[in-house]
DNA sequence: GTTTTAGTACCTATCGATAGGTAGGTATCA
DNA sequence: TGATACCTACCTATCGATAGGTACTAAAAC
């Protein structure tokens, strides 16, 4: 497959993300990803066994993709309030994207009933992106007295806030109060 | 039946809230309501119609019961600290009484995706508890420089990261963060 | 006082639909 | 030939919901 083409698996998985952050795990089946690609569950299965395998393959990308978007926490030439920036900036875009809460949200208040694979894709994301925050905040600058918990707290929390009530204000609120902290 | 009975409508909206909370709107079906009353589906029916119905209701009894708990947010002897101690204590006690998400964190993240009743009840959910909040913090003694919606949306977010990573701490961290904050 | 009615609260049985998954098959290509 | 990537057909299981039924009780009607 040429270098410009989505394979069908990326396509599934991209499906699979908007479907699990629109309507949690149970809330998207083989059968609705299949429709989706014009293609049969039975060839879902061909690329992702089991669901287990999807959703673990899916919290695996997302992650993957959130961290490289943010790039190095502790880069030479940049300050504290540039990461901080950045990883609001994140957040913006993912509400942005498609109206709908971050996947790992979504997924990790429910985490007990996920399968396991998934739960601990899952634990994953929120570890390393808590330990980017950390990274990103622990210079000498205090861009802001907030923990990294809070921070990201704040922000899975107001994007679900938005998500709820149909409202970017919620988060764009919340994004330039965490920004605007770091810059008093 | 008598005062210190739960009624057969409260058993399926406990029931539900727990099942809800833990697993999403769909990840619990009038079977499991049923079957964990020792009953059959056909009779939750009899209670709840339809599953939008029990879903409306679970919420609208949730709301209730944690504005309640709150209070009034503008009684006179006491301090926005106070107040935000409430708030605060009200989270606490929601996660620990069964390791599980905000009831509307978990189905305002998938909001789109509920019954339009359901979806509005989270709606109302979150905009009377924001409101709740802003009316506690709007004295003159100015306990804490964050917004309603900032607090709500850390809160909310710190119990599903509790939640994702099974672990107590990151809310009680938050918590913490916001209750001291309040006292600087 | 007895019978009828209406309401409550459950049940069985069933429907159509959906969901994860499997076995066996076909077509293409290197 | 083997690998890739799809398909048909089917399985078991589950789901929201419905129709018709039973049992009980209190109140109304006779």
């Amino acid at each position: 497959m040429g270098a410009d083409t989505i394979s069908r698996r990326d396509q599934i998985l991209d499906i699979a993300e908007r479907g699990y952050r629109r309507g949690g795990f149970t809330g998207l089946s083989y059968r609705d990803i299949a429709a989706a690609l014009d293609m049969k569950s039975a060839s879902v299965h061909y690329h992702f066994p089991h669901k287990e395998d999807l959703g673990k393959a899916v919290v695996e990308r997302y992650t993957n993709n959130l961290l490289d978007a943010l790039g190095a926490p502790d880069a030479a030439a940049e300050t504290e309030a540039d990461r901080l920036d950045r990883l609001v900036g994140a957040y913006r875009a993912a509400y942005t994207e498609g109206d709908s809460s971050c996947l790992c949200a979504v997924l990790g208040a429910v985490s007990p009933q996920l399968p396991p694979a998934v739960q601990e894709a899952v634990n994953r994301f929120f570890s390393r992106l808590i330990l980017w925050t950390e990274t990103a905040l622990s210079g000498a600058t205090r861009a802001t007295d907030l923990t990294a918990s809070h921070i990201i707290s704040a922000l899975q929390g107001a994007m679900i806030l938005s998500v709820a009530m149909g409202d970017a204000r919620y988060l764009e609120e919340v994004a330039d109060n965490l920004t605007q902290k770091s810059s008093s």
